[in-house]
DNA sequence: CTGCGGGCTTTTTTT
DNA sequence: AAGCCCGCAG
């Protein structure tokens, strides 16, 4: 029996909706919306009866999947779980396309061509175009011909879409020079474009996009495809695009309109990418009579953080007025701080990490802080400050595991055993490690290749089996290596090797290590990396072999082509970083990361460093609303303190700017100049300040003796606090907006005595004529029977009084601080720990 | 031809 | 870090 006991009344009149009736919540951050969710789940499998099976549930990414499962397992039980459809769409779309490719015309060992490899096939394709473009002065880089066809895809475009549009788009157009320009350009993306298709099918491969569109294909054309879903959910609704869009309605449709999303149009970040706030819109009208549900409050943050959060986002002046409600009492004021370099920037930031995790007096680690950026290059000054103060960090979304080079020349060779017309593979492959076959050679081979309308892999197979004379620059006998390599995975795989094993036997074929050895400085890390990989794929099989047990295959509707080498290589084509996160390991490590991977997440102390002009808006960004946001999601993920930092004077490329503060800052802060300090909080002497940190986290609070033993320590240890402290602020160039507060004193950081209850908290509009709501009160619960490592600290929901977590370790060896120095914590291993993977991919 | 080394630039956000 | 360009050696 589903228990419903912690919902508020408009998450249970979410979770309780008529199954069959299509449901539309909008929630914003903090609101309760992953508890939702899996608690609607649990409603339709508990109390409406559906089978697990026949409910098909859609997040953003593989790694809130994961999150939903462990939430979900809690409730319906892991076999239950298990059944359940969970991904992301593109995993959902490969699932089905391996197991109905022939319908739509595909081979079910089609490999998936991943951003880098895309980028490849146009560059060779734009060749021919070189001339026409340098005769008109125009350059085309690869990288924007993809990011068209991409967007043409995301909106369900095909070339020959693409082009008629161009057509149509020609006609309407006054022709200007301009114009003109554009038109050829976009010609040539076309007939790029065309090509692209074609060689992709040659390849028996998928871009991203074409999962996506072949799985409206499939669904649309193919009843029986989509003939197992009763009921399908989608998470993060704001930011999915045409095509996803398009998937849902088919899928929508197979189940007469049991639809439920999930969705919060000031958290869209993601246009760039061919999102449409849109959908949320045209979800109601495709679905008529769609219920559309508000989550309002919010369990996060404190009432401070809220404040100034919305004080940001409430400027957008097209937004649709909405509010948030704190649960939490207002707590400190955030932070705003002005520095005169990044080095003083990225200090600040170190030094304030160790004294708030002083002055809590253990309460908080180092795993309860998240420095959020707007790309990842800006970490640099920022994770050698927190080396200097011998601070732990990791980074999440940092270099991609899987796009390095070792992972991805390894991948190669597998994905040429899995599909022989994977052309990108073999061109990656012939000359790892080098055998003397360079460019001029692979252009021969593909020559042969298009003579004898056979594949690469097959041409360079026939003139090592001399059934084909050799090339020019010779390769007959360069080549035979490789072959031998080849054939050799082939046998094994065909005789039912696990991939973890085929790897391993191909770096003795291959002599990988040595060829590291020779060519990288840096081999021992990429060494260590090639080891992850074979504990990844170690990982996928078992995961594999679990999630069979007691699911019933349909393997009479469609059989199975699936191999283990087959599953492997496409977990690791849709892993994303952040899938990876072994929780453990980084409870004593500060996160960095991006903004956009920090969706959906959320941390006690949050900082945001760089919030200037050019980096928020990024100078390149064609939305700054969508900046805008983007920064209303970073702060939002903040729970008990929140931080922002910019500098006067910044180096970007390899000269040094003058910087402004960012217009979202400045203009919150102008219409609501009380949101932001440049005090920093001082929980060293304020006990009641320290409280409601501790409440918000519902973490028992510290003794007076030990913060008092923690912030000596400190004060001791740590040199530049003086400095810092008394900063001269008035060093900085302020904006207009912050000067007048910078010669003010600032006022103490207090407010949090105010009350402790929670205002209505809502810019934009008139003031709030609702009363102040009492706080929730948490029951203070002794130490739980061990809720043990089981999870990551869920996200978004808390609103139930929670078993307390853990007890922090009570006082580690000096702060904690200096155990884990290992320098740069090994670079090459960024953000993916190689302990408790889990694996991307949709339950069988 | 190929491969190597050096020097340069260059980098938004991601399935 | 990884791509690009260059020039030189095998």
């Amino acid at each position: 029996m589903l228990t419903l006991n912690g919902l508020n009344t408009a998450q249970r009149a979410a979770v309780t909706h008529p199954s069959n009736a299509a449901l539309q919540v909008l929630a914003g951050p903090g609101s309760g919306k992953t508890k939702v969710l899996t608690s609607r789940i649990a409603y339709l499998v508990l109390e409406q009866n559906h089978d697990p099976a026949s409910i098909c549930a859609v997040t953003f990414t593989n790694k809130a999947a994961n999150e939903m499962k462990v939430r979900l397992a809690a409730i319906i039980g892991k076999q239950r779980t298990g059944m359940v459809r969970m991904g992301t769409f593109h995993a959902l779309c490969a699932l089905f396309l391996r197991r109905f490719a022939t319908k739509v015309g595909l081979d079910p060992n089609f490999t998936v061509c991943d951003a880098e490899e895309s980028k490849k096939i146009i560059s060779n394709l734009l060749k021919p175009y070189k001339d026409a473009l340098a005769a008109t002065e125009t350059t085309l880089k690869d990288g924007t011909v993809l990011s068209h066809i991409s967007r043409a895809k995301a909106k369900g475009l095909d070339s020959k879409d693409y082009v008629v549009e161009l057509q149509q788009k020609a006609k309407t157009k006054t022709t200007s020079p301009k114009d003109d320009h554009a038109a050829d350009t976009h010609r040539i993306v076309g007939a790029v474009y065309a090509e692209y298709e074609k060689t992709l099918r040659r390849n028996n491969s998928l871009d991203f996009d074409d999962l996506l569109l072949y799985g409206v294909k499939l669904f649309s054309e193919n009843p029986t495809a989509a003939s197992w879903c009763r009921h399908v959910l989608v998470d993060e609704f704001q930011d999915t695009n045409i095509t996803q869009y398009e998937l849902l309605r088919v899928l929508g449709n197979a189940t007469g309109g049991c639809v439920t999303v999930v969705g919060d149009p000031d958290q869209s970040i993601y246009g760039w990418r061919s999102a449409e706030v849109g959908n949320l819109a045209r979800m109601t009208k495709d679905f008529p009579g769609t219920k559309q549900i508000l989550l309002e409050e919010n369990y996060r943050s404190t009432a401070s953080i809220l404040n100034a959060s919305l004080a940001i986002v409430s400027q957008d002046k097209s937004r649709i007025d909405k509010s948030l409600i704190a649960s939490h009492p207002r707590g400190s004021t955030s932070v705003l701080r002005a520095f005169a370099s990044e080095q003083a920037e990225a200090q600040f930031i170190a030094v304030e990490i160790k004294r708030l995790v002083a002055s809590m007096g253990g309460v908080l680690q180092y795993g309860d802080f998240a420095i959020l950026l707007r790309f990842s290059a800006l970490s640099r000054t920022i994770e050698s400050a927190l080396q200097k103060e011998a601070i732990p960090s990791v980074i999440l979304g940092g270099h991609k595991f899987f796009e390095r080079q070792e992972i991805k020349d390894i991948l190669a060779y597998l994905q040429l055993v899995d599909n022989p017309s994977f052309a990108p593979a073999l061109t990656r492959a012939i000359n790892v490690p080098s055998r003397g076959i360079g460019d001029k050679s692979i252009a021969e081979l593909i020559a042969r290749a298009s003579k004898t309308k056979s594949s690469l892999l097959a041409a360079v197979e026939n003139i090592h089996d001399a059934k084909h004379p050799d090339i020019k620059p010779p390769v007959k006998s360069k080549a035979a290596s490789f072959v031998r390599a080849i054939r050799t995975l082939r046998t094994l795989a065909e005789g039912g090797a696990s991939p973890a094993e085929l790897i391993q036997r191909l770096l003795g074929l291959i002599e990988y290590e040595d060829h590291l050895k020779k060519t990288q400085p840096d081999w021992e890390t990429r060494w260590e990396n090639v080891q992850e990989l074979i504990t990844f794929a170690s990982e996928v099989s078992l995961e594999v072999a679990n999630s069979l047990e007691g699911v019933e295959l349909d393997s009479e509707v469609a059989p199975s082509h699936d191999t283990p080498l087959r599953l492997f290589l496409q977990a690791s084509m849709l892993s994303s970083e952040g899938d990876n996160r072994s929780e453990e390991d980084n409870k004593e490590k500060v996160t960095i990361s991006t903004c956009h991977a920090a969706k959906g997440l959320e941390w006690p102390v949050v900082i945001i460093p760089a919030a200037e002009q050019g980096t928020f808006p990024f100078y390149r960004s064609e939305d700054p609303a969508e900046e805008r946001r983007l920064l209303y999601v970073a702060c939002t993920r903040a729970k008990s303190l929140l931080y922002i930092t910019h500098v006067s004077k910044r180096k970007v490329g390899g000269e040094t700017k003058n910087k402004d503060i960012s217009e979202f800052v400045a203009a919150a802060l102008k219409a609501h100049p009380d949101v932001f300090t440049t005090r920093t909080p001082a929980l060293e002497t304020s006990a009641a300040e320290r409280e409601v940190v501790a409440k918000v986290l519902q973490r028992p609070i510290a003794t007076e003796a030990e913060v008092a033993l923690r912030v000596a320590e400190f004060r001791r240890t740590t040199r530049y606090i003086d400095e810092h402290e008394s900063a001269p602020q008035a060093q900085v160039t302020w904006h207009p907006a912050l000067a007048a507060r910078a010669q003010a004193p600032a006022p103490p950081n207090q407010q949090f005595t105010a009350s402790f209850t929670s205002p209505r908290v809502a810019f934009g509009g008139a003031q709030p004529t609702m009363a102040p709501r009492p706080a929730i009160v948490y029951p203070r619960q002794p130490k739980p029977p061990s809720t043990t490592t089981a999870s990551r600290p869920p996200s978004d929901v808390s609103n139930t009084p929670l078993p307390l977590p853990p007890a922090p370790p009570s006082v580690p060896e000096s702060a904690g601080a200096g155990v884990k120095r290992r320098l740069g914590m090994g670079r090459g291993t960024t953000g993916f720990p190689n302990k408790k993977f889990k694996v991307p991919m949709m339950n069988p």
